[in-house]
DNA sequence: TATGAATGAGGGTTCATTCAT
DNA sequence: TATGAATGAACCCTCATTCAT
């Protein structure tokens, strides 16, 4: 998306092949680049990274850096953008939710999503934490996507009265973060990602804790005492 | 403070007062310092921050900062052992959790030392997800120290039969997650911190939502459909 | 430098000559920046010269410098090194004083040695005085084999009933300072060095000195008066 | 000399007494600072030392140092006058060299100059190998009388048929260096200075060594083999 | 007069970017 | 196109000097 589809457009036909062949190695080039940036910038932070680490780790010299990208934030912004692509790819395939399968599945994506390439979105969130600009574009644009389904269908359900009358909108966030949080560490770096089975047992006890809280059933007033 | 404390005991009277103001003048200095320094590093991030920046926000000259502390690194750490401090000092005064009430006032009290000073936690935050020193020697341990806690009461509360078979430690983390995410818009800057009220209000429904979980009540297969 | 020597085998031709001109050129511009350096060393003093004048006098820019060294300080450093071998490369050639010709040879070879390159000779000066581990490492370690070779000398010259009964230890420094003094001027700036043919003559005259002394011969009690 | 000396000279009777003791009060001062001051920079050369340091070490603030001095070179320039002064006193009691006796006693008062306050005289020399004015202002201005005394006697005795008749103006720096090179180590700070007695025994073996020469006795070709 | 905190110019060093090869 | 040396702005930090107390 940046820096990116600018060649000329005439003698789109004779070079057909050859030319496909040169955008498939640029592109290629490019991915291996930005898989080395992610890789440091997650590691590091953005601002700890130097070119140079970018360059070594990618096996390229630093001056191919700026034959691929026109700046070391051209780099982060193209990551942004490919992650951009990975959700929004993941989002489109995601109606409306409708039942607990649905809400499962959703979950289920995301959560893959935000691992599958962990690097690239270790880099992004590390970043977004301090730019604005990518916070926005980026993490919120897709955050709040995915929070409008799931306030729509708590809401939907209130209304239905299959759910108990919780604010939507107050609720959403503890939905999500109830769901986030079992894989910060994997997204912080400091545990390995869950094997799939892992995070399917973790969706299906989120879901199961959300719809049905801990409590064996609504009783009176709760009351431990560490004698007992 | 390279040639303090060797003051001769007679003459204390005096000098007593003399120091102690200077000392307290000190003391005053480095905090005015350390928010401002917060203040930027919590808007810019640590690594962005000149000490330019951190001196101009502080309305004193460069040189001034190294009088109170070493290097810039040794501001951050400052920050961050007073924000420590801040939450060990709320975690000490609570025991084991025993009841509801403990919990709400546990998250309450938790959440409150985050946003108390808003800009020292982001500070923190910021960095951590940056730097696995401050991480681990801060926010994991005081985390954990958190985390425990909440896992021994759940884990209690299964056993006495009041809570269904949750994996406690499965658990944890997604009771803390959901008590968190709410406030992460106010811990990121691009949201106003919650009222007293607001957030006492947002820990009723979280626990309120944690124990009964959204259901009316544990039905059979839930089914929305958005014709209906 | 930090990724040398892990080519290929084959290839070993075409690298070569290529590698081999880029190493030429790596270390021309080293002993560039060392000869500008040292220059400014001289004249200044290692404290007083800013990183800026060697540049400047290097006529590169700044940032240059530190693709050739890490620091400031090694670039001291590899002035030193550079001197302690061509210092280290005479006295290789120089087996154990036998006779008059030996010293004389000694002498001027390494009196010549120090005013060759002479702004690496200043350089290094200046800063063992201010510097323990230049001193120690380079000035002292090169001195203290001259002065061995000498103080043997002495020692067996005096034994075989040739040279009357020194202490030689204790003639020693007196008859490196007798040699040394002369060119000292010329080390320190204020005097331009001496021709080869000077320094021939100086040393002779030092070496005549040295071993007949000033008198016409051994003469009861010298007394001269002004009126005379 | 430097910042001194400056006091209203009316009033001057009624204040005597007064005056006087406040006078004696500051000098003293100064004394003590350019002591600490000159161990400082005699340690450390004078680029190197800090005005903290010396402040420290003379056991004032900073802000005192410039209550005496109007800068960290105004010290450093006191330092050099009052050794200028000591070795000026010690020279103004040499009259012409007429004998043996002569050298001795010139000689011995000179190191003994050199060597009683040895880091004055350390700073001094220290800094006037990199500073001009220093050097020529003092070390030059002083070393030039003696090296113009000795040359004066050589040249007579020479002249009186005493001397072989070396060239006076070549040979004097040999002279000078002869006597010079063993309290070297001294002066650089990594060998104790000799006692009286040490300092006489090897005036006397230098004047010995000047006088006489190496050699038993002008012979022909010295030769020394290593298995003779 | 003595103090030591405040100052800010200037130091050494890093690093994103350019460009000749 | 790939390279990596060259660049210089900007960084963090030091320290001589000033000045309010």
């Amino acid at each position: 998306m940046h820096q990116g589809g600018e060649e000329p457009m005439e003698k789109k036909k004779h070079k057909g092949l050859f030319q496909a062949r040169r955008e498939r190695r640029i592109e290629r080039r490019r991915q291996e680049i930005m898989e080395a940036a992610a890789e440091v910038f997650a590691e590091r932070g953005y601002a700890n990274t130097t070119t140079k680490e970018i360059a070594l780790t990618a096996d390229v010299s630093e001056g191919t850096l700026y034959n691929y990208f026109s700046s070391k934030r051209d780099i982060l912004l193209a990551i942004v953008d490919e992650q951009q692509n990975t959700i929004e790819k993941m989002l489109a395939s995601v109606g409306q939710l409708e039942n607990q399968e649905d809400i499962v599945s959703l979950v289920y994506h995301s959560l893959n999503s935000f691992l599958t390439r962990l690097p690239f979105t270790r880099a992004v969130l590390t970043e977004a934490w301090v730019d604005d600009d990518i916070l926005q574009e980026f993490v919120m644009a897709r955050l709040q996507r995915i929070a409008r389904l799931v306030q729509t269908f708590i809401a939907k359900c209130v209304n239905a009265g299959f759910f108990r009358p919780f604010d939507a909108a107050l609720i959403t966030p503890m939905v999500i973060g109830m769901f986030l949080m079992p894989i910060t560490p994997a997204l912080r770096g400091i545990a390995p990602p869950p094997t799939p089975e892992e995070l399917h047992a973790l969706v299906e006890s989120a879901v199961s804790l959300l719809l049905d809280g801990l409590r064996v059933q609504a009783s009176e007033e709760l009351r431990v005492r560490s004698e007992e």
